[in-house]
DNA sequence: CGATTCGTTGACGTCCGTCAAGCTAAGTGG
DNA sequence: CCACTTAGCTTGACGGACGTCAACGAATCG
C-alpha cells in the first residue's frame, strides 16, 4: 500500500512506464511503523537496507559539538531515506523522524539488482537524487540570501508542493515543533516564535497547538519569492504541479 | 590530457578498474580554454554537452533579484557540471569560470550510452553525484551555524583536501576576489574583508593581492572544525588523502 | 499533584549589512 | 609622461536582524 506513494513520487520523473509501477509495487512491501523522534539511520553506521518514507515526516540532520542540532533535508512521504549507502559506503548524517513514520525497508541486494537491470527505474531514482540536490541549492540561497520570515514562508510553499506531487493535497497543514522549524532554518527557537508569530499577524498562516495551516497559498508564494522549477516537476505525465 | 585529471577524481570512488581508466581516456578527448568570469553554461539552458573542468576553478550559481549573485558550489579540477542535464531536463542554475579555465566537452549521447554499458563508471559518476551532494549538506551546516570566520576556514580546508584529492598538492593557495569569497559564504563584500583580515591577523592565512595562501593546515583545521569525512576519500585505493 | 515539554515575551548584546569615503594598482588615451 | 578611469581593497559609523539569557504561562502526563 505505501508503495503508491513511491511510484507516485518516482512517477514525477517521466521515466517510468507501466511495467516499472508493476515491478515496484513488487520490491518495496515491508513496510513498518517508527514513532517520532527517533532515529532510522545514525551517522556512521553502513545498513543492510535501504529505507523509503510512505507516512509522515523525517529529516536528515547532524548533531553539532555544541548540542544543538542541524536539519538539513526534509523526507516526505515518497522519499528515499538512503540510496547513498550502497555507493558511499557509510552514512555522513543521521535520519530522524519528526512524526510518526511508516518506512518501508528493501535489502540492498534488490536495489542493486534494480541499478544493473532496471535502466528505466535506475534513471528515476538518479532523478530523485538529482531533485534532492537541487533542493539543497535552493535551501543554501534560502539561508543565505533571504530574512528569516522569508526562508520560512519559502518552506511552507515547497513542503505543500512536494506533497501535492505525491498527491497528498489536502495537507497544506504541518505538524512540527518551533525547535525543529529553528533547527531547519539555522535559527533559534526564540527567534523562529517570532518569526511565526510575524507571520501569523500578515495573516500569511494560522497556528493552532503545533499545527501551521495556509490559508491563501499564492500569497505565500508572493511573500517569500518561491520559485518552484527547482523542484523539476514539470515533467510529470499526467498528474500535474498545480497546488 | 586533461582526461587524467577527471580519471584521478573518479578513482576516489574504488570502483574503477584499469579498463574503465582507458576507457575514460577515449572519451574524454575535447579540451578547450574559457577565460575568468564567463558563464559556461545558463540557467534554464538544456545543452548537447556534459562538461568537465580540468583546469581552474567554477561555480554553481544563480542570481537573485536583488541583483546580487549566490554561489552554491565550487567546481574544481575533475568535476563534471552538469550530469544533471540528461536527467533533469533543464538546468535550474547556472555554472561560470571564477579563474580562467580549462573545459571538457562529452557529447551527451556518450554519457547515456555510458550509464547504460559501463556499469562501474556509471557508478563512479553517481558517487560523484552523491559527494557533491554531501558538500551542500555540510556547507549548508555551516552557513546556518558557525560565525563567517569558522566558514571562511571551513571552506579553505575543504578546498585544500579536494585539490590534494586529484594531485594537486602543491596548490595550498587560491586566488579568489573578496567578491567572490563573499558570494560563496553568503555575505557582503565588507564584511568578506572583515573576516579575512581577522583570519590573517590570526595568522591562519597570509594575503597579498587575491593570492590566499595557508602556512599551517592544521591550525585552519582546527580553528573551523573542519571534519573531513563528508568528502567521502578514504575509499581511494591507492591514491591517499593525506594533507 | 509535580514534572516535563513547548510556547511566549522582554532586555540586551553581537554579528553582519548598508552607506560612504578614500585608497591602491592597472590600464587607457591624450 | 600624465590625467583619467576602473576594479578591487580598506576603513569607519550606524542600524537591523538575530542570539542569548531569563522568567513566566499553558498543556500534557505519570
Amino acid at each position: 500500500m505505501g508503495s503508491e506513494i513511491v511510484a507516485r513520487k518516482l512517477r514525477n520523473s517521466g521515466f517510468l512506464e507501466a511495467a516499472d509501477l508493476e515491478y515496484l509495487g513488487s520490491v518495496l512491501q515491508t513496510a513498518y511503523e517508527i514513532s517520532a523522534r527517533s532515529d532510522i539511520i545514525t551517522r556512521g553506521e553502513n545498513p543492510q537496507n535501504v529505507h523509503a518514507v510512505t507516512a509522515g515526516m523525517a529529516c536528515r540532520y547532524k548533531d553539532l559539538p555544541d548540542g544543538r542540532r542541524s536539519i538539513m533535508a526534509l523526507l516526505l512521504p515518497g522519499d528515499f531515506c538512503d540510496l547513498h549507502v550502497s555507493i558511499l559506503g557509510h552514512m555522513d548524517h543521521s535520519i530522524g523522524t519528526l512524526t510518526d513514520c511508516r518506512i518501508i525497508d528493501i535489502p540492498r541486494a534488490t536495489v542493486d539488482d534494480l541499478l544493473n537491470h532496471q535502466p528505466r527505474v535506475a534513471r528515476a531514482l538518479f532523478w530523485a537524487t538529482l531533485v534532492d540536490e537541487a533542493i539543497l541549492r535552493e535551501w543554501l540561497v534560502n539561508m543565505g540570501k533571504r530574512r528569516a520570515d522569508e526562508q520560512m514562508a519559502h518552506l511552507f510553499c515547497e513542503i505543500h508542493l512536494r506533497m501535492t506531487a505525491v498527491g497528498l493535497h489536502g495537507e497544506n497543514e504541518f505538524i512540527v515543533t518551533q525547535e525543529q522549524l529553528a533547527d531547519i532554518l539555522g535559527i533559534s527557537t526564540v527567534h523562529a516564535q517570532r518569526v511565526l508569530t510575524s507571520l501569523r499577524d500578515r495573516e500569511l498562516v494560522t497556528v493552532q497547538d503545533r499545527r501551521i495551516s495556509v490559508p491563501d497559498m499564492s500569497a505565500l508564494v508572493e511573500f517569500s519569492g518561491f520559485e518552484p522549477d527547482y523542484l523539476h516537476l514539470e515533467a510529470a505525465p499526467d498528474r500535474g504541479s498545480q497546488p
